[in-house]
DNA sequence: AAGTCTGACAACCGCCGTAGT
DNA sequence: GACTACGGCGGTTGTCAGACT
């Protein structure tokens, strides 16, 4: 189903994931997050590029992630999402998205191709669209156009997103509370197929905010399960990782697994 | 049973926008 | 303002499993 692991010629692994990769892969966002694609397989233990990671992070790892079994509310609402954002918006996929809480916008963008595509070429005026197209989604389509006239429209706080590709919000354990998005413009938000679209401006510039705000990192469980001083000199309390340099980054890594050698840390991965 | 075709989907690639220097 | 690095998106490819002949 997919492509054989192998060896790029700068030794980077590429193809299929294994187990072991997804665990580190995992283990690592979940208790650093992503403050560097690029630097992160580095630090992570693998031999992957960063995009690598952040799509097998995006599409696959990431928490609450749904795949397959679309429901048909789905399928219609991406139908739906599809032909008005086809040809004006460039954040097409991400948009339709977040729409569609727990989807990828790969996998949608897939499930696209592989199914919505061609039941659209050959039925274009499918009735339950048209009954989307015209009542429950019409107002918002109606504030989406308006919008192209008039910038000056303000988001609607009554509109509620889940962003898809945000980091875990909820851990599994209460350990993992460090990451914090309580400031992302998208959390709070609830997004659904019931209420139909939220406008369309508003996501957009819930996108914008979005991608702009710094990652932030809450220093709970570094300072509950690690030495005080690499909880304060490793990585400071909500300051933005945007501020560390990697030189320090990589000391505080160094001092965290010799520290969990000595403690044999049970969030150590192998 | 063997060969071919098709669907499904994970993953890669190239481009673009943005932020930092 | 120019350049560079990075993140992110959309389009496309590669591969396998199951259906079909």
């Amino acid at each position: 189903m997919v492509r054989a692991p192998f060896y790029d010629k700068n030794g980077l692994k590429k193809g299929a994931w294994s187990v072991e990769e997804d665990n580190k892969l995992r283990s690592y966002i979940q208790r650093f997050g992503h403050w560097n694609w690029r630097e992160l397989p580095k630090f992570a233990g693998l031999s992957r590029c960063g995009k690598s990671c952040r799509l097998r992070w995006l599409n696959y790892l990431q928490p609450d992630v749904k795949r397959g079994n679309y429901r048909e509310e789905e399928e219609l609402m991406i139908i739906k999402l599809h032909e008005e954002l086809g040809n004006k918006y460039k954040l097409k996929w991400s948009m339709i998205a977040a729409s569609l809480p727990g989807r990828s916008d790969n996998d949608i963008k897939n499930h696209w191709h592989a199914h919505l595509k061609k039941c659209t070429k050959k039925n274009p005026t499918i009735s339950k669209m048209k009954m989307l197209s015209n009542e429950a989604c019409q107002h918002d389509v109606d504030i989406a156009r308006k919008t192209e006239t008039d910038s000056s429209v303000s988001s609607s706080p009554s509109y509620q997103v889940q962003e898809s590709s945000q980091l875990p919000l909820e851990p599994s354990s209460s350990e993992f509370s460090y990451l914090s998005f309580d400031n992302a413009p998208l959390s709070g938000i609830n997004w659904t197929a019931e209420n139909s679209l939220a406008t369309l401006e508003t996501l957009e510039q819930s996108f914008s905010d979005f991608w702009t705000e710094p990652f932030v990192l809450d220093n709970t469980y570094i300072q509950n399960n690690y030495p005080e001083s690499l909880a304060n000199g490793g990585f400071s309390a909500s300051q933005s990782c945007y501020n560390e340099g990697v030189d320090s980054i990589y000391e505080a890594m160094q001092e965290i697994e010799n520290y969990q050698r000595i403690n044999e840390d049970p969030y150590l991965v192998n």
